[in-house]
DNA sequence: CATGAATGAGCCTTCATTCAT
DNA sequence: TATGAATGAAGGCTCATTCAT
């Protein structure tokens, strides 16, 4: 699995060639902005610990919001995209082997589990500042409602089909199997990321629990 | 069900009496905190909103933070304290009807609901300000650790005996339990509060998932 | 002659009664305002000449430029008010000894070299801003329209009436009228402010000036 | 009359050639300043205006203020050496027709209406400037003390003995006459430029009210 | 108990200026 | 010559907190 490295894929995200302390302005930004959340963070702290003049940090963004959302945008995109990637849901349709729900979720969750581990801080800051600003809700919602959503209501009903969902609504399988993956992650990374995790385990009981529930009874 | 009317309750927690300015200030800070979070707020908005000078808020609260704690502590203990009450646990082995798992987990998730329902904008607080500030985060703990671990693991471990719950460890069957039960309030009550809900058959939705996933498979 | 003293009418203007330090703080900005203009004037060396903290000027005035405002508009409207006083205009009409043209001017230039000379500072900031602040602009042409602009036309017409004034449109007498008693004010109280002026003589030039330029030729 | 390019003569006043760079940020630099003032003009704006680097101003002047001194010095030489140009004053003894008042006032005030009215912008900037920088009020002095005083005083004296000048001290008759010429010029270009003036009329009422006004009464 | 004027540290942002390229 | 990234001092303004009334 190839390493996420969010700060080479912010650079390319900008139209531009990134300067040094650019890089390092926003490496500064997510580290403060996670430990202690946007609206407590002095741009003076995130300049400091960027190596940087406080005034460089305006020179590329023009102001600290505009900073945030630069951060987060692009990260947003990479969160939904490939949240229920092409190859899978396409190849649900002919693969043989990924028609298993259950092969299915799994290669899901372990993809999303090493998408999480990468990028723990930016995640907490969504999650944290999704709250309070709009826009990144509003982009998330988008992201969501055009990537996620309708690939994912047609692997739903295709295991509905087959017999490996029983008489949920679609929503609710939804609703259910992102809270039980996220919960996992939240717990694992946010949580008690010092508890002694065994990871593979782990995931294999939240895959039974989630395939059991959605079972029929 | 009772009203959870919290303001009334924090009054009740503080040792002394409480005046009405005082009760005017906790109830606009909890809505501001609220909708901007703790660090984006501004005790002149808290004053304005309450209709009180700004020195107001410090002959009762020595620091904003103060403000903070003393709203959100008592919160705390509510939270946690009731989440197995004693009355259900303690019934669990004696009461016919309470020894069925699926019972149990209904009486409790409408407990919450209700509890819920009635807090939204202080749970949103603690939600978003745990991350930031440990002496929340300490409080939810040792309430947890205290109140609801033993009796959530000496139920799971009844039902586990009699074949309700299949083979997880104890601690997966909390962190799965949790997980959906606060993905249905976070979504009902957070995330699509506008939705228009069926909660009844929700909650016996997420009631079916939960107790099918931990059979055995 | 009773004194101008805007500090104080600045006060009454106010709908509120001023503290000291306001007053402090409305006397140093004059001061600086009217030494090296609005722009150039920090708001810390204000609070500095005022003895006062920097966030005590933002107590009072919401920004800087409000406070620009606040004391420049009660000065606009004095500044055009009196220019053509209802007593003279009126009278004018009335009196023999005001009928007569130059008795009428004498009065006037002699109460507007008053007001100038007690008021300098402040006409400097307001001659210097207005170039820049619709706002001023507005005020003052608002004020010369209403207050000077028709009872000086009725006076121009009476004294053509009489012979006083000869063959040039109304508003020509003006424009010639007010530059030179402008011209004045400016070279004796800001061009020249440390020559050594015969005031009464300087002023029955001025006026012999006008009265024989404004006859027919 | 020959057209004023300003540009083109501050090109010839500077020592070295002018890039074509350097050409624009004088252009630029005289537009805003005229429009907002020097202090609240930044020096990114005209950079921006001009079409040029940020830096690109500091190789051609040291300080910003250094700019704005190189753009307001060669105009003072320029608006007062011909102020009574040479040929004028010296014909005035020889000439017969110029011998008359009223004849060189009114070369006088076209020659400088047509002045003015080419360099709106920059006489502008010297009016607003010279309250705040003594060394544009030091240049403007010399300027008028060493090359217009005296020959202005010598035509006054001269029509004077002609009689077309009555009893007031020289100072006084050359107060008045420039009040009332640089009063028109301002009502003309900076106070109501929109106004529908009709210029050759409205001067000769000027010239009207000064020859008039000087005369003795 | 309540007020609100006053404080001064600190915040985000702008700006003139420098310098390596 | 021209660039534009970088600087850091300074600017206007906000804010939690204090205190005399």
């Amino acid at each position: 699995m190839e390493r996420h490295d969010m700060i080479k894929e912010l650079m390319e995200a900008a139209d531009q060639k990134m300067t040094p302390k650019q890089a390092n302005i926003i490496r500064a930004a997510i580290e403060i902005f996670a430990e202690k959340g946007y609206a407590a963070t002095s741009t003076s702290e995130i300049a400091n610990r960027a190596g940087v003049a406080e005034g460089t940090i305006f020179r590329h963004y023009k102001t600290k919001k505009e900073l945030l959302i630069s951060i987060v945008t692009p990260m947003i995109t990479r969160f939904a995209a490939p949240f229920f990637a092409e190859k899978f849901v396409n190849n649900v349709f002919v693969d043989e082997n990924l028609a298993d729900m259950d092969t299915l979720l799994r290669e899901l969750i372990k993809e999303r589990y090493e998408f999480v581990k990468q990028n723990v801080p930016l995640l907490k800051i969504i999650l944290q500042e999704m709250a309070f600003h709009p826009e990144i809700q509003r982009g998330y919602r988008e992201a969501f409602v055009t990537n996620v959503l309708p690939r994912f209501k047609k692997a739903v009903e295709l295991f509905k089909e087959k017999g490996q969902i029983g008489d949920f609504p679609t929503e609710t399988v939804m609703r259910l199997t992102i809270s039980t993956v996220a919960g996992f992650m939240i717990a694992r990374f946010i949580i008690m990321p010092d508890f002694d995790w065994d990871d593979e385990q782990e995931i294999e009981y939240t895959l039974r629990f989630i395939r059991n529930g959605l079972i029929d009874g």
